[in-house]
DNA sequence: TGACTCTGATTAGGTATCTAATTATATAGT
DNA sequence: ACTATATAATTAGATACCTAATCAGAGTCA
């Protein structure tokens, strides 16, 4: 441990917390929901998107196109989304979301808020935005560098 | 974006950052070894442990133990680690390191080592010094709250 | 127009993780 | 000693991700 760079600490809880909080989240949502399929649906709602390509998705979310591919193929087969071929790009496809999309959007906003308290006594506010802009900061650089790296 | 609760901006960033991390160090890694591998054969090492139970591997991991059964399978087959019946204890394996994972394990920490520099520009060690002790006390008490909602 | 290259989506194969359920052993209490 | 409960490991079934490879349509350039 002691002789560890910093770094390799950092990461590492980072990620544990990210598993704890995915673990949790899934839990709190409706069943069958997981926060892959709720970001996508939020994406929609919040931005007040229409259409989207899978590709476009896929970079918004910082994940591979295949995994995209996967992501959106399960919402497709349970409606909520709606996926066409992009009339102006035969390879392309156009991703909505549907009403049933819509309705468990606003099913899982109920179940997070509910949430809140719950992690409230972990971690205050001003904590998460004393942390915040380091941690934007930090994403920024690594998907810049993913990037590159390509 | 604007009218969301500060934390979900907050977990969703550490959740992009684990995955592009993650992913970076996965491709840096020597080929077929994973995080989630690497954690196991470093723990051992860095704590100097020659036998562990899966069970006492999932609670220093924070995973579960089907998670650890599948890990620790994978490894043994590659004789990264060797897994015995529990002389004390029907029910509980002991696992040790093989050479083959200590080497493993160095060839990592090198592979690794020369990441360093990578992230380096994208994160100072000082600012890592200023968020890891929030982290450390966030990945604290949401391990306490998981343990409780069991 | 034809060849080369790029981009979008998908398929195939593989790892990590989770929950639920099963099997076996240990431990405690009556 | 027997029964009930708890713990260890595993199996089964799913989702999310990734990389590599494939297929098809779009663009570019000579």
């Amino acid at each position: 441990m002691t002789d560890d760079p910093l770094a390799f600490e950092f990461f590492n809880e980072i990620g544990i917390i990210d598993q704890l909080v995915s673990t949790m989240l899934t839990n709190a949502l409706p069943k069958g929901m997981t926060k892959a399929q709720f970001t996508v649906l939020n994406h929609f709602v919040r931005l007040d998107i229409v259409e989207k390509s899978p590709a476009d998705l896929a970079r918004a979310f910082q994940v591979r196109r295949p995994t995209m591919t996967s992501t959106l193929a399960r919402m497709e087969s349970t409606s909520l989304v709606a996926i066409r071929v992009d009339p102006r790009d035969g390879r392309a496809k156009l991703v909505s979301i549907t009403a049933a999309g819509r309705q468990m959007r606003e099913k899982c906003i109920a179940a997070l808020a509910m949430m809140i308290p719950i992690i409230e006594p972990v971690i205050a506010n001003t904590e998460m935005q004393v942390m915040l802009p380091g941690l934007r900061k930090l994403r920024i650089g690594l998907d810049a560098l993913r990037e590159k790296t390509l």
